[in-house]
DNA sequence: ATGGGTGCAAACTGTTTGCAAAGCA
DNA sequence: TGCTTTGCAAACAGTTTGCACCCAT
């Protein structure tokens, strides 16, 4: 459990204002609430629940909507688990590399890994965190060049076959 | 595209009989899509529209319900990528290595990455497929041992707070 | 007063479930 | 026959959208 520092409020306050959008009380408590819970990943719903409780009028909406934005300004990570709904993370200046996460089929947390072991890390989750690996995924998101261009022909390909 | 082997076919009925279940039509013809579409993932509702050029009766909970007995049987991998709806893969056998996917921003295609690599896979990534990584995410799917005993304290833990 | 931002309720979309009928062993 | 599996339609749950109002500049 971290505190919101007046110093990533700013760093984000003018990350929005770069890209003209203001800092609302709600995108701050949002912000806040993804602060504090960043050793694990929040539902929509979740941080909707803990808004309500000091500002009651908020709307499930507007936490999407506020979810939406601080993805794409990549101040937010957008997880889907096999989990039913999507959850989100706050990216801390250090996080730019791959967080790994352990999924546990049983009760579905979803929690971060020490980061830095990768390829023997199978083997300390196993040993150090009691976690029996059955399944890993690793994914890159980015883009093609060629999509980035718009010249992007895999649109079509994906309905056709 | 690669064709379903009447090999494939015979271990998948083995393994449902294993454990009480039958390989029935529309479980077959599941499959079959499944292998064909082996270099992507599919969607429940592309295959339930395959399957349904050859055999027009069958309905989309079918699937479903066909899709998570597979998953369940490990004979299928289920993918959560922020695209909306969650997508399938055949496991082959080779295939119980860790999968690695271009995920496009722009376009939203799913393309398996070539295996084998890994550390150096990003510049890999980068110069031979032209694909900008801008984020990536691993994911460890298991379980605590703990919760295998039903000793699992997180399912009340993930509520409070 | 102008534009973005918000709350609400309704709409949407992917997935699940209850049930009666059908299919196998 | 007994027990699984199926198709259908209705129910659900998470997310998105339209719109009138609100707020800050």
């Amino acid at each position: 459990m971290m505190e919101l520092s007046s110093d990533q409020l700013n760093q984000v306050a003018h990350k929005l204002q770069l890209h003209g959008y203001k800092l609302t009380k709600q995108r701050a408590m949002t912000l806040e609430v993804l602060v504090e819970e960043d050793t694990g990943y929040v539902t929509a719903e979740e941080i909707f629940m803990k808004i309500k409780r000091n500002y009651s009028s908020i709307g499930l909406a507007t936490v999407y909507r506020t979810l939406d934005l601080f993805s794409e300004l990549r101040i937010v990570r957008k997880f889907a688990f096999n989990d039913k709904s999507t959850r989100f993370g706050f990216r801390g200046e250090e996080s730019e590399h791959s967080p790994s996460h352990l999924i546990c089929k049983d009760c579905g947390s979803v929690e971060k890994v020490n980061e830095a072991w990768l390829s023997e890390l199978e083997r300390h989750v196993s040993r150090e965190l009691g976690f029996q690996v059955l399944d890993q995924q690793l994914d890159f998101i980015g883009t093609y060049a060629t999509c980035h261009e718009k010249k992007c022909k895999r649109w079509e390909e994906r309905i056709g076959g």
